[in-house]
DNA sequence: GCACAACATCGATAAATCCCGATATTGCGA
DNA sequence: TCGCAATATCGGGATTTATCGATGTTGTGC
């Protein structure tokens, strides 16, 4: 939960994952993002950051449990943990 | 929001905030905890940090917006801000 | 006014985080 | 197999956070 809050504490980290809601919103790819995610690449450019930050924002997401990576041949896509989000948002209103 | 966030990424900050929902469960004070907030001194005793640590602890979940101070004479008192932080779960599970 | 108690703030050091470029890894296509 | 493209990881310098003791501020009681 720590874990989580820290991820999220990052300004750049919290609006990626704000991003991550209209994943259409992104340039097209292979595979529709709505599926699999959106492709790193993107995300990076979005963000404004070099490859490797992307690449750890992305990580500390994951490690967080708030996003999922798809790996698709050599791309990795990232995807809102819708389920893990609405249950740290239930636990902040009601355990926290 | 993302001061918020920063405040609750950090486990004896979390864990206080845990603490004051049973404002009861710490010693007696003058004016009773329930009505307006727990003595610092009480968090610092059971957080085990110093006074200058506990202090800055609750600055800083002030400063984010999760509780308030009522101050008694000499005695700083603290209270969750339940609104607020019903209001930040709201904002997890649907707006982040 | 004085001494003391509670709390806030200051100053400093140790630790963690941020962010990058460089390098390693892996998959794809020629 | 070779080179390239996408990503992950490493190593490090800059910045921020953590935490303390020391000091300043304010209220209380004598």
């Amino acid at each position: 939960m720590v874990a989580a809050f820290k991820a999220l504490g990052h300004p750049t980290r919290l609006a990626i994952l704000g991003w991550l809601k209209e994943p259409e919103s992104f340039p097209p790819q292979d595979r529709p993002a709505a599926e699999v995610g959106v492709c790193l690449k993107h995300i990076q450019a979005r963000a404004g950051v070099s490859q490797s930050t992307a690449s750890q924002f992305m990580a500390t997401l994951q490690r967080a449990g708030l996003v999922t990576c798809t790996r698709v041949g050599q791309w990795s896509h990232y995807r809102r943990d819708e389920d893990a989000i609405a249950a740290l948002g239930q636990k902040v209103a009601l355990n926290v």
